[in-house]
DNA sequence: TGAAACCCCATTGACGCCCATAAATACCCA
DNA sequence: TGGGTATTTATGGGCGTCAATGGGGTTTCA
């Protein structure tokens, strides 16, 4: 499975055409799709990033609830709908839709933030602040994470 | 599988035609009908849409239950009953069919919305509404979606 | 024979593809 | 270990192709 780690900035071209970090690339090849998957967080002002994979492994959880159910129509207006499919060019650039744009304030730069099995895209100093006030809240509340056993 | 992401607003012209984004037909080539199946959407003013493969699924699914049953009965009504196979002229157009086109309020442009396995046909402005109460709901209520565990 | 549907062609604008450059990193060898 | 070289990565820009759109002509069926 993809596991993307740390942080890049990259700039924005006069196109609009942003490098993909090529460790985060390094992820995603053999994928079914040569790019990335991305999608307006509905909590923050970014994008959310993922490979086509996981959107196929998210389609068919989906089909597994009742079609035509009101629970089933919000997630796929809300997730598929809004998902671009951004295709590497030869350089293993992408191009930002003008909605993703908006939504994160991105103009000149964009930070690539690693999540693990996902990814998310923030205008750089937008990035800064949100990281500044997780990092006291995590120490404040003493947030903890218990490591999941490893199956043999 | 066919897997339908993002959103597409394209413009209906005077002869009612109105071309299938791209990468809508790219997911649908090989099928045994070179189109889409469309049909009204029971709960929202849209129309619903897939390829003819998915609608052989959905029969089987139906036969699943009970025949003669008043669900089985109903469904069938609603759903095949009321499919419109609209063929691709050379272009990639279709043409909406006027008591789809009536149901879905369509009138110079249509908006393409990818759900996944099927998609969906709405009139722009009414989808936008739409879209921003099912996000507000989604992050409202967290609704979450837990994912398929991969088999290996 | 008229309306509707299909086929073919033209336009244009966006996007994908290619090449060029520069900087940073990795690699190699003395 | 240091310097020098080769490779990869990020970035910029030009150009060709394809998708979307509009329109005209022709066939088909009622």
């Amino acid at each position: 499975m993809a596991l993307f780690l740390s942080t890049f900035v990259n700039k924005v071209d006069r196109k609009g055409r942003v490098s993909v970090p090529a460790p985060f690339r390094a992820q995603l090849v053999g994928q079914t799709f040569n790019g990335i998957v991305a999608f307006r967080s509905y909590r923050q002002p970014a994008i959310e990033a993922c490979g086509i994979d996981r959107m196929t492994n998210l389609s068919e959880s989906l089909d597994e609830l009742d079609q035509f159910s009101e629970a089933q129509d919000d997630l796929a207006s809300t997730i598929f709908a809004d998902a671009h499919q951004l295709q590497f060019d030869s350089e293993g650039r992408v191009m930002l839709p003008q909605l993703l744009v908006e939504h994160a304030n991105v103009t000149d730069a964009a930070a690539f933030i690693g999540r693990g099995a996902t990814f998310q895209i923030w205008e750089p100093e937008a990035f800064r602040a949100h990281q500044e006030t997780a990092r006291n809240r995590t120490r404040d509340q003493g947030a903890t994470l218990r490591l999941k056993p490893r199956e043999r």
